[in-house]
DNA sequence: ATATAATATCGCATTGAGTTATGAAGATTG
DNA sequence: CAATCTTCATAACTCAATGCGATATTATAT
């Protein structure tokens, strides 16, 4: 014999508010309705739940007990009305998101970081791959959203692209490395010093070798390869070395981990760092949030970012 | 919006059993009725429970956090349905007990302490009076049984009564008082000792009255009267005092307050000690396991006075 | 006693849950 | 890769429960 959970809800009321009436106003339901309730409950356990004959009706023991589970089941059925609505306003639940290894390190990471200080319950699962990977991810439904950077004519078909920062690429080396002291910097200075790349699959990798080309060094000395930004970094801080990175990791990071930036015109990728997601499928709302989030923080980004180069162009 | 809390159990048993076919089984429903729940949930939420296109249905996120207030719910329930049957069973409940001040100290008390230890759930309300505070109590529902030496003629119309144990009544006092090396006693011996009293609005009252007049002793020396029985006792070990006690209550705090019996024949009160109840109020199980009880611990206490005054006998 | 407030009951409409039968789609296997 | 198996969704229908207003009944209060 299965007890309505729903009769123990209306139980728990009446006993709470100290009579059927009252508790029939507090239900938004009519005084009938509760009553019949109550008398169907009574019925199908075979007790009494309310003393005989007293006008504002008093709970017996058994009543009283009962209304006390009653009240467990509605805190948790409030409870679970609170899930759902945090749920629709995106301030609940598990986002996962892929990202391209240097991009999401050194520009995504700290507005994760930001996001989930704010939104404490939106549980994050990061995870790291290119193009090929994240959009199969978005496809067989194990990632939310992708971040990575992209050109226009590489959005697959069924899938949205959202730019967020402009895609620019620098030459960077450690602050005091030789060749910050030199005014005009020329092909012949840089020649002479080794090049870390990123992993050789990877679109900067490729972005490397275009950059050198673009500024006519065909074949370069590469002394470390593969990594993440953070070996990356590593040995850049570490050694004379020199690398191509995204203008706004290089930004965003040099509280932590700062860099020079190398006075050379380097030809850009037509690309553009964004967040791809599969049209058709429904994001959770968390999504949504998440990315109306990395919009704002990115064009707060942009505009550092910009300001910064006014200012190094006043200064210069 | 409320969430039905069926809704939500449904949910918590799917997600545990890792599939909707199982999760109907253990339910004992069809299929289609939890799918069609589920469905409605789903609509009324507006957010999905399961993810799309996965065959052995898999919760979202949504979905497994809800299934974990379902799952409270359901304990709660559960916990709601064992309380009833405990209560049905009589295993677990209030019992308000009225009993009349001597026999309750001296005999139930202890049968009640029994009772408790084997049936800790049902808890007892001890209250004292006699007959026509008992009887009120039970017509007002102030009380579930009453316990109280009553004549057949005293029962009320609208009353059941119970008898219990044999309402003997004997002289006592304490073990080593004068008059228990005495081999014949005869009036003129007790004439010299002054006497304990019940209360004087008590039947036990006039049971003494009644008793000493039925072996002549017209006018007695009064040195206590009124208290309770713990009272009673302190003052007749104490004391070179008698007094007329139920032979049950000697008998029963035999081990704790030993008392003599007095060889003397006096006139016994017509009445028997029993439980007199209600007939049209149906009593709760619990009143009935609890007078079930007493009926077994009367008749084991009867038997073993019984076998107490043959070994009496045959010793003289 | 009479008035008042609280609860129970009645009649009727609507909703939701239950069923079986059946269709659709992911998962599995030769 | 087609065939098959599982698993879930849908359809059509019945019935129990809930909703309501109107009204009877019954404690409690004045």
């Amino acid at each position: 014999m299965k007890i309505d959970s729903e009769h123990l809800e209306i139980l728990a009321v009446i006993v709470e508010k100290g009579g059927l009436t009252e508790g029939a106003d507090e239900l938004g339901k009519s005084q009938p309705s509760v009553s019949r309730s109550m008398a169907l409950l009574e019925k199908r356990i075979g007790m009494p739940l309310f003393e005989p004959g007293r006008r504002p009706l008093r709970p017996t023991e058994l009543g009283a007990s009962l209304a006390r589970l009653g009240n467990r089941i509605r805190i948790a059925n409030k409870d679970a009305s609170l899930l759902v609505r945090r749920f629709r306003q995106g301030l609940a639940g598990r986002l996962r998101v892929g990202g391209s290894p240097i991009f999401t390190d050194g520009v995504i990471a700290t507005m994760i970081a930001e996001f989930q200080s704010r939104n404490s319950d939106v549980h994050i699962d990061q995870s790291y791959g290119y193009l090929d990977t994240l959009e199969a991810g978005l496809k067989n439904g194990g990632l939310d959203i992708a971040i990575l950077p992209l050109h226009p004519r590489q959005v697959p078909p069924d899938m949205d692209f959202l730019p967020l920062l402009s895609g620019r690429n620098v030459i960077t080396c450690r602050v005091d490395h030789p060749l910050t002291r030199i005014k005009a910097i020329s092909l012949s200075h840089i020649a002479n010093y080794p090049w870390i790349a990123p992993p050789a699959d990877s679109p900067l990798y490729r972005d490397l070798e275009r950059a050198l080309k673009s500024i006519g060094q065909e074949d370069f000395m590469v002394n470390f390869s593969g990594g993440t930004l953070a070996s990356i970094q590593s040995v850049l801080t570490g050694s004379d070395s020199l690398t191509v990175l995204p203008y706004s990791v290089v930004f965003q990071t040099r509280r932590t981990i700062p860099l020079a930036v190398l006075p050379l015109k380097i030809d850009h990728p037509d690309r553009q760092l964004g967040i791809l997601t599969k049209s058709d499928r429904q994001r959770p709302p968390a999504a949504q949030q998440f990315i109306t989030f990395l919009q704002a923080e990115s064009e707060r980004l942009q505009a550092r970012m910009d300001h910064a180069e006014q200012v190094t162009h006043r200064r210069s």
